[in-house]
DNA sequence: CTGTATCCTATTTGATACTG
DNA sequence: CAGTATCAAATAGGATACAG
């Protein structure tokens, strides 16, 4: 990459660009359980009630609107068995089997940021006092 | 690791356990405009007009909101001088440093699935239809 | 079993005006 | 310059009941 001032309007717009697929990124793991539902079918195909069962707080309202979102944005697929009764399992796709080592590594990073702010926390104290 | 029975209850915490960095590694990185401001800081300090003139969308009372936010979550750094006309640099923390690379992992997973997606659109078009 | 429909609350964001 | 204050709009999320 060649040098750019970086008071110019290019070199704005390269960071832009960059940004831009992050944020599209970021929107599709957005939501409350987005996370939570990745995670637990990074180790294989589930059916509905299996996802339920998993994640005990989620609503079954939030659960099919995750879902769906998800599915939306290609992140998981939906298979429909024609059975009585009904049968659905969800699976990662390829490409939210790719997501997983990042998201993998966000949580690294994540464990390792906690640590060092309570490491912080307990040698300064402005903060709670501040509170 | 040793081998778990999928059904154990202990699976499930295990996975559990590593959702929740996970989570709390992304509630910090969520909202509107945090990965915009991070992408910017990446390059350096930067005032508070600066980054405002950098994302001209984003109002001021925003901008505060997120910068105050991201300054909890430790992921950005303020300094006050104590200057007349006030002047006021924001910079990413180590730790802000350190989410950088992965945010530029999920940036490139980001153009590789929004490429993969429009592919497949134009070749099925039930989705469209389905609308 | 796998969802929908309805209603309601909470949180986030935006617009605009004002301040030390 | 670097914010605050206030109000309004939009969005996300939850509780509960019901349906194919």
């Amino acid at each position: 990459m060649s040098k750019i001032k970086e008071t110019s309007t290019n070199f704005e717009n390269k960071i832009f660009l960059n940004e831009c697929d992050q944020i599209f990124a970021a929107s599709l793991i957005a939501g409350q359980w987005t996370l939570v539902i990745c995670c637990h079918l990074t180790t294989g195909k589930l059916r509905f009630g299996e996802l339920k069962k998993r994640i005990p707080t989620i609503t079954e309202r939030m659960l099919t609107l995750q879902l769906r979102k998800m599915e939306e944005g290609d992140l998981v697929k939906r298979t429909v068995y024609a059975e009585v009764p009904p049968r659905v399992e969800y699976e990662l796709t390829k490409s939210g089997q790719e997501l997983s080592p990042i998201l993998k590594q966000l949580g690294e990073w994540g464990k390792n940021h906690r640590k060092t702010r309570n490491a912080e926390k307990s040698c300064t104290t402005h903060k709670v006092l501040a509170q």
